[in-house]
Formats: C-alpha cells, sequence, structure tokens
DNA sequence: TTGAAAGCGGTACCAA
DNA sequence: TTGGTACCGCTTTCAA
C-alpha cells in the first residue's frame, strides 16, 4: 500500500501538503493537480487507522440491536445509517439476537472498535453494568425503542401505550368487548408499555381485564400462531386480537385463517408493524405503525449533536404512532 | 484515556512489558499482578487504531449484503458472525438495500473502514468495477449466495437450480401440470437460476413453459400478492404455485386466502426460505429450506482460511437445501 | 502556501 | 524475562 509520503515524493510536494490537500486545505492549483496525478498513480488510500490513531476519532457509530431481521429494526437502522451517512459517519451494526450474554459481549466489542457513539436498543443491561462496561469512555448514547431503567441519555421512543390504548379504543368502539392481546416478553420495554396502554383502555372503558386474554411470549411468528389458537380454544374466545409485533401479526392472521375464520367478520384484529400486509389485504386491517423513519432520524440527529459537542440536558423524545383504522 | 504508557508506570515496569503482558507473552508472575492491578486502576484499554496502525489488521470482516430484513439473509449472518467471533474476528455489517448506488458506495466505504476481509452477497457489480474499487488490497474475498460474473473468488451458494427442479417435479408427481413460479428480479443470480430448475423439471416431465404462468419482480410480500392474484385471475389458472422467497411466499398465502382458497386444496403451493411458517400450518406446506447456518459458517471458514494464510485456488461450493415435501 | 518535525498509542526487534 | 527504541501512517503546529 501506498502511503502519504510516497504520494508526496512523486508529486514532489510535502508530506504536509499531500496532508493538507486531502483534507481540503487550500493548496497551490498546480500542486493539487501534481498531488491528485499521485494519488491516482499509486492508488493511494488514507490509512483509517493513522487517521483515527491522530485525530481520537473514527467516524463510525455503533449500532446495537437485539435483531435486525424484525422489519421494524430494519427500517430504524436503515434510515439511522442514512442519516448518519449525509453527516459523515458511518454505522457499525451488532445484533444480539436477543440474547443476553451476546448483547454485554457485543457491547463490549463495539466499544473496544473504538466508536465514536453508539445507538443502543438495549434489552437486558442495568444501569450499572451500562456504565461499568463504558464508564469514562465520553461515548455519546443515544437509546432507541426501549429504554434501561436509570441510565440517563438521549433516548427516541415511540408512544407506545398510546398507541395500543388508541387501537383499543377503536375496537372497543366497534362494539367488541372481548379483546385478547398476544405480545412480547414481559420483561422487554415496549411490551410492558404496549400492556399499559391495552389494559388502561380496558378500563376506561369500564372492561374487566382478563388474565386467559393476554398473551405473552417471544416475538415471534410461533406466538402469534398458537397464540391464536389458545385464544380460539377457550371457552369464550376474544371477539378481537391486538398483535403488538410484526411477526406476531403474521402468524395470528396464519392461524385464525386456517381455521377457516374470516377477517375481520369472524374475527378481527388490529396489526402491528407490517403496514404492507395490512393495508394491502382485503378489507385492509388497522394497524399500529410505528414512525421507523423518523425514530431513525432523530436518533441521529442527537447523536450527532452530541458529537459535534452539544451538552445539553439528556432528551427523551416519544414519536407518535399511526393508528391505522380505516 | 489512559495508555499504555500509564500503566507501564504505575506498574513500576517498561511499555514493552506491559505490551508482552497485553498480548499473552510470558511475563514474570509478580510483574503480571502489578501490571493487572494497574490496568484495573487506570480503566486502561487498547486503543484498537494504534495496534492496528502497527499490525495491519483490524480483525474486522465486512459483511456487505442487499438486505438484512429478510429472514434468509440475517440467518446467514447471524451464523457468519457467530463463526468468525469464535475465531476472533468481528464483524461490520453494511445492507445496501438493493440498491445499486449504496452497493458501490458501502463497499468503497468498507473498503476504507480497514476490513481484513469481505464477505459479499453482490447484486449490480461488474468484475471490472470490483476489481477496480478493490485493487491492490489484497482484502480476501467470499461471495455468498450469488456470484460476480468472472469474479474470481471462494464462494458459497445454494444449489438453486436443484432445488427448484426438486420442488417442481414433486408438484408434478402429485399430478399438477398447470405450475406457476413467482420469483425475484430477473437480473439476480439467484432468480435466474432458480427459474432454470423450474423449466428443466417442466421440459423433463414434458411439459410446455407458459409464459403468462412465470411472474417476476422484486422480492417482495407485494410481489407474491399481486403476482397470486394475476395467476388466478387468468383464463387457466396455474394448480400450483412455487415461490421463491421468504416474502414472496407470505403474499401469495395471504392473497390465496383471501380469495377462499384452501391450500392446498384448491392451490398449491410450493413456499420458500420460511420453514417456520410452512412447517406450523396444517397441513403443513412443502418449502425449500436453504441451509443458512451451513453457508454462514462455510463462508466464515474459506474467509479465515484465507486470512490465515491459504493460498490454494478458488473454492466454489453448492450446498444442498432441504426440500421439505412431507 | 509550504515543509520540518513532533507525536498519536501501540508492537516487536534486539540487546541486556 | 525485561526494557530501549524504531516505526506504523497520518495530522497539525509553527516557522519560513
Amino acid at each position: 500500500m501506498a502511503t502519504i509520503k510516497d504520494v508526496a515524493r512523486v508529486a514532489g510536494v510535502s508530506l504536509a501538503t499531500v496532508s493538507k490537500y486531502i483534507n481540503g486545505g487550500s493548496v497551490r492549483e498546480e500542486n493539487a493537480r501534481a498531488i491528485q496525478d499521485a494519488i491516482q498513480e499509486l492508488d493511494y488510500r488514507v490509512n483509517p487507522f493513522a487517521r483515527s490513531l491522530k485525530t481520537h476519532h473514527s467516524k463510525s457509530i455503533g449500532i446495537l440491536l437485539p435483531d435486525i431481521s424484525a422489519p421494524f429494526f430494519g427500517a430504524v437502522v436503515t434510515a439511522l445509517d442514512r442519516s448518519l451517512r449525509e453527516q459523515g459517519y458511518h454505522s457499525l451494526i451488532s445484533c444480539y439476537n436477543a440474547n443476553h450474554a451476546m448483547e454485554r459481549d457485543n457491547l463490549r466489542f463495539l466499544i473496544s472498535a473504538g466508536i465514536d457513539g453508539l445507538v443502543y436498543v438495549p434489552e437486558d443491561l442495568s444501569a450499572e453494568e451500562y456504565n461499568e462496561l463504558v464508564a469514562n469512555l465520553n461515548v455519546p448514547l443515544v437509546q432507541v425503542d426501549r429504554m434501561i431503567q436509570g441510565l440517563d441519555s438521549d433516548a427516541v421512543l415511540a408512544d407506545n401505550a398510546d398507541a395500543v390504548y388508541t387501537a383499543t379504543t377503536a375496537l372497543i368502539e366497534k362494539g367488541h368487548r372481548r379483546i385478547a392481546m398476544i405480545s412480547g416478553p414481559k420483561y422487554v420495554f415496549t411490551a410492558k408499555e404496549r400492556q399499559v396502554g391495552y389494559l388502561r383502555a380496558l378500563s376506561d372503558h369500564g372492561i374487566l381485564f382478563e388474565d386467559a386474554l393476554f398473551i405473552s411470549d417471544e416475538n415471534a411468528f410461533a406466538t402469534g400462531y398458537s397464540g391464536c389458537q389458545t385464544l380460539l380454544d377457550l371457552e369464550h374466545p376474544p371477539t378481537a386480537v391486538i398483535a403488538t409485533n410484526h411477526d406476531i401479526t403474521i402468524g395470528l392472521f396464519t392461524a385464525a385463517r386456517e381455521r377457516g375464520l374470516r377477517i375481520p367478520d369472524d374475527i378481527d384484529v388490529f396489526g402491528f408493524d407490517c403496514v404492507d400486509v395490512c393495508t394491502m389485504m382485503k378489507p385492509p386491517l388497522p394497524v399500529v405503525h410505528q414512525p421507523e423513519q423518523l425514530i431513525g432520524r432523530t436518533a441521529a440527529k442527537y447523536l450527532v449533536q452530541r458529537l459535534e459537542g452539544y451538552t445539553g440536558e439528556s432528551r427523551l423524545t416519544r414519536l407518535k404512532c399511526r393508528v391505522i383504522t380505516d
């Protein structure tokens, strides 16, 4: 690999001049041309390690999340990455597959990889653990989608409780009284918040919560699929079901249809995250649409602001979901 | 941030000794203890840039792919990442969202980020372009799932044509004569191969290919959904349909069911990539299951071998799909 | 505008 | 085993 020194030699200027040219400093036209030629000729590329060693930053942002195959996260990360790039940063994505050991492990790795900042969708870490792992490192953090109790940082969340409250209420107003919910793991931040919205809506409308109508398990197809069967096998099955995640929604659809039930005539469903699927169906199904783009962009904005020296108080932003009830 | 120098000072040994300790060299018990203590006390962490600058490697592997939200890629990347880690490497994931400009852009970025090796699922790049972008860089490459025409490198692929041949044949043996296929974009490597398997099976069984029964579009839910409708609206609709991708399969299911058709009685379907969904249904649906784990592990193995100096000929590995016909 | 030189934080060679 | 030291490739200050 050619180095900046080689370029300087070939171009007949000093090494410092080449550096200045590369970094956009002003250089005499003539020298600029010579340098450019030398770079071409030698196929020179800056060594990122040498540069980062000197500048103390890498222009890279770690993105740590449970599972990027979930369409929601996929969309958030896409938007995030896009915004970050526009501002000269790039992202280093790391998934921990909802595995708690990997969560710690990947955080350690990201930290040791020299990231300038971190976007984090936490699941199992405590504030103490986080602080211990990242202590003194001065790596700005933005929490996304979920928050660690007691960990002070910028955060961008969806208004989970409100959205589900709205969805549940819509179902109630359609006349439903037996409304079930199939949700993610109880210890996950968003699942908890969504449950709150559900319970509040029921209670506000004088409907008693029924334990059998609330199912909680992994955020997976199987949960929606078998959850639906369980519900339908109940002595008094629900007349409507709310899913709280993409895969759960698909599983729910599948099971319901397999039983020959028509949606929404035989059983009403409120979907989550799968707008394409829900709106494409006939008739279109109601669905909660989280603002993935905006979440990603906002997180990027906050992080870059910190990176550029902003030191104001932590910002907690709740972004409204679009509850499509058509 | 504390440096190795600080550690040396606090531990009362030389900087060289600390370095040796950190990198697993033998150090007197007593010194080891002192160094360990100093590291703890100072919360010292090696500076990855300084290290990489000196060693000329970063222990990081770039993974460049179209879209990690596809369950197939998600699974491949998970396995890949896992294998890589076990061997001391970590991965830098970059998705280009099936966008050709981003494909080039992200490749450039990965290259400039100092990766030691690259795993690449290509879509639009030519061999010339690749060589130009990566020229002289001596970054080992493993192509996965697809291959660039004329680009010499290790590659790990599924036996797309064979798998689809088997699936099509199974349908034929069940008595179907009008078998449709809904597939991804025609310019995508895997779509082409799968089409070949389909055509060959038809021809081997004396069935004439019918243009109207072959639909090709994006690898997306919408393609399966509207594709299915198009097929069913035909004067002579097919009695069976083969999907060639996860989302297409789901879209196909959805549309078929919406029409009140029962699968497989009213219309038979051969799914792709969505084993969980297909096997969970009653009755279970036949499905092509690509060996994601094995693909990921094999790619990791090849890459690490290159990284460790192996210089044998390029290896092209075809991995068998499991065609579940139950 | 240009260039000499110091130094970023490590690794590894070599002599002790 | 230990430590002095050269050097990895780049940025940046400062004097010219």
